[in-house]
DNA sequence: ACCTTTACCTAACGAACGTTAGTAAACAAA
DNA sequence: TTTGTTTACTAACGTTCGTTAGGTAAAGGT
């Protein structure tokens, strides 16, 4: 019983990131999802309660894994060099372990409702101030050039937040060789 | 006439193209639209023929000024590096032209209908081909490090491709100074 | 002056939307 | 064996969707 309810509600909240991610949240409705899963959409209401409940777990639940690998990875690091790869591993890490889920963190969120959409926002934001931390620190130790922090930091996570698209690729690169291959990039540049 | 037509036509594409920006295509109705421009719904189908070709216009419209601009800044520099720099700064340019136009050819282009949407996945990895080709040629020069081509490319564009967020941004950054930090840091990386 | 074209309108089409109500079957707990 | 909970169903609600039909008034060309 317990388990069995809780199997739904994991095969639906699955489902539906799935196809969040593909078709994007305006254009899932509930009948489709109910489709997917195989069952009626006003059946879908014994395990939710509304469409945007689905979209608000899955950004919150990812935000919070993203911070999570964040200050983990971070703590054990002592140098802003090693502390931003480390970073950039990690938020690699959570976005390769939930393709479907970072996806619809990234490009979903707009269609969260107002008191959730700021505090949305507000998390994001955090997150990135992380971020310029470790890189104002490598300048001011004189170990990273004297770069302008906020827009350095939005092209790394730019470039960071894009890498679930090469999961698909063609050619079957792990998570080792993208990890290593953009932080190398981003910390050494592309010129010898 | 002949203006009034144009001037109410291109208003209704300026208006689609800010508000399938800012809500996504799925999400912004007829009705919405031509509230906004200040007409009926039905009246908006004397100007275009279906809410699809409004979108497929945007596609393939930016799609063309990517291709012109990469082909002219290209044409005129002969190292890799310069070509990398100049292609990057083309690119940014156009974006920073067409700032709710490449948004949506970022993001909405899932919604076109199939035969045009194999014809704009041909496109893009046209595109794409044109940077590789640069960077093939920097690292058969030993002029660049000896990187995974695809995957450098991939994330060089996806660093310029987020580059729309910036224009908004509190502070006032300068097309030139987004394009050099951008170019910059992916060309030399953030480390000293 | 007549005719065509343009640019808008109201009304409505069928389809799809998110969601609720009410009910029956299955099954665990008592 | 009864009772309560869970999970599904059908039916339907009110709303909105993209789009078409048909009409009207003004403007432009001849």
């Amino acid at each position: 019983m317990a388990t069995a309810r809780l199997d739904r509600r994991t095969e639906i909240r699955q489902t539906a990131r799935k196809m969040f991610k593909e078709r994007g949240y305006a254009a899932t409705s509930m009948r489709d999802l109910a489709r997917q899963v195989g069952i009626e959409a006003a059946s879908l209401y014994n395990h939710l309660s509304s469409k945007e409940e689905l979209l608000r777990e899955m950004c919150f639940e990812m935000a919070e894994q993203f911070f999570q690998a964040f200050s983990a990875a971070v703590a054990e690091e002592k140098t802003p060099a090693k502390m931003l790869r480390a970073a950039i591993k990690a938020h690699i890490h959570v976005i390769a372990s939930n393709l479907d889920g970072s996806t619809v963190f990234f490009h979903e969120w707009i269609f969260l409702q107002e008191p959730e959409l700021a505090r949305f926002r507000k998390l994001r934001s955090q997150y990135e101030q992380g971020f310029r931390e470790i890189v104002q620190k490598g300048i001011a130790d004189k170990d990273f050039k004297d770069v302008n922090v906020k827009l350095a930091v939005f092209t790394i996570l730019s470039a960071l937040n894009a890498t679930y698209d090469l999961y698909k690729s063609s050619e079957k690169l792990s998570e080792e060789e993208i990890a290593e291959s953009v932080s190398g990039l981003l910390l050494k540049g592309l010129k010898k």
